[in-house]
DNA sequence: TGGATATATCTTGATGTCAAGATAATGATG
DNA sequence: CATCATTATCTTGACATCAAGATATATCCA
């Protein structure tokens, strides 16, 4: 008996004639995803970051050939072009990415890692990773496949707009 | 291979030296958290919500006796008082809710639902309802018990501030 | 070549949130 | 009864985000 499991009991009460069940997964994932988020917001704090800037830093290490243009930043975190401006204007102020300009295509910029945003996010990356580890820790193998094979089929289920 | 695993595959090769495995459940978790919210979101806005009023207006409707002050409202819905304020202000100004202070106590306001709140709470948890059995469609009841079971043993694990 | 269209990024204004502190009423203590 | 501490709510300032539109450059094609 949980935090959500007495909202489902007090919609029993209040509203007996519908089925809520959904309810309880759903808010559980909420509740679970905010957390999470939290927990890892604390790791790259140690790093003097935020998630937003985390994520500018992560994507670029990972990504070939490790400068993007704004563009293809907004496409992989999944954020609008204003919301990218605004965390590369923060990096940039922090000296930890450069803006580029391309010299054949004046629309063109790329963003790319200053050295020392390369060192930081090797750091940061590290950090992050073993928080990520330890946030699972507590499931079993089995556990951990359940979770993970429902949530790539909900995810599968929701990016096709269904 | 969704796109979390091309980004696991990225980080493979970018840090081959790192174990990154954890990133997969975390990484969909939040992303699969974000599209169902969006989805929701949707629902309310269809009766003229947001999911923060929508919130304010289901938690009074659950909870007896159907009346909570703002402190109350703040540690059910586990935001800060600035942020009920607000929620309140938007809501009362909508006249879907109402402060109501009290006699013995002048620190004291309890916030109601109005009846035309009332009305509008019972016509869109039905809503809500319909859209997050929906969005559970697709998992058949196995999958639904083992998702549920990770998230109940993580939420327990993160609340204790483990 | 010139003008319409497409592409890429930035700017603006609004929103919801939080942290920290201000305000106000009550209760406790000497 | 005066003061201090407690409780409850609101205010302020900052921040990240988005949607919509502005700006600047490039490309197409008549």
């Amino acid at each position: 008996m949980d935090d959500v499991d007495r909202i489902l009991a007090q919609w029993q009460v209040a509203r007996p004639d519908l089925d809520v069940w959904a309810m309880g997964p759903l808010g559980r994932l909420g509740r679970v995803s905010s957390a999470l988020a939290r927990r890892m917001e604390q790791t790259f704090a140690r790093h003097g970051l935020n998630a937003a800037g985390f994520d500018v830093l992560a994507t670029l290490r990972r990504t070939p050939p490790h400068a993007l243009t704004a563009g293809e930043l907004m496409a992989a975190m999944m954020i609008t072009s204003g919301t990218v401006t605004n965390r590369i204007d923060q990096l940039a102020k922090a000296g930890l990415v450069e803006r580029q300009g391309d010299e054949t295509d004046g629309r063109r910029v790329v963003i790319r890692l200053t050295d020392e945003g390369q060192a930081l996010i090797e750091r940061a990356i590290v950090d992050h990773v073993a928080t990520q580890t330890e946030l699972l820790a507590g499931l079993d193998a089995e556990e951990l496949a359940g979770l993970d094979a429902a949530l790539r089929k909900l995810m599968a289920g929701l990016e096709t707009g269904a």
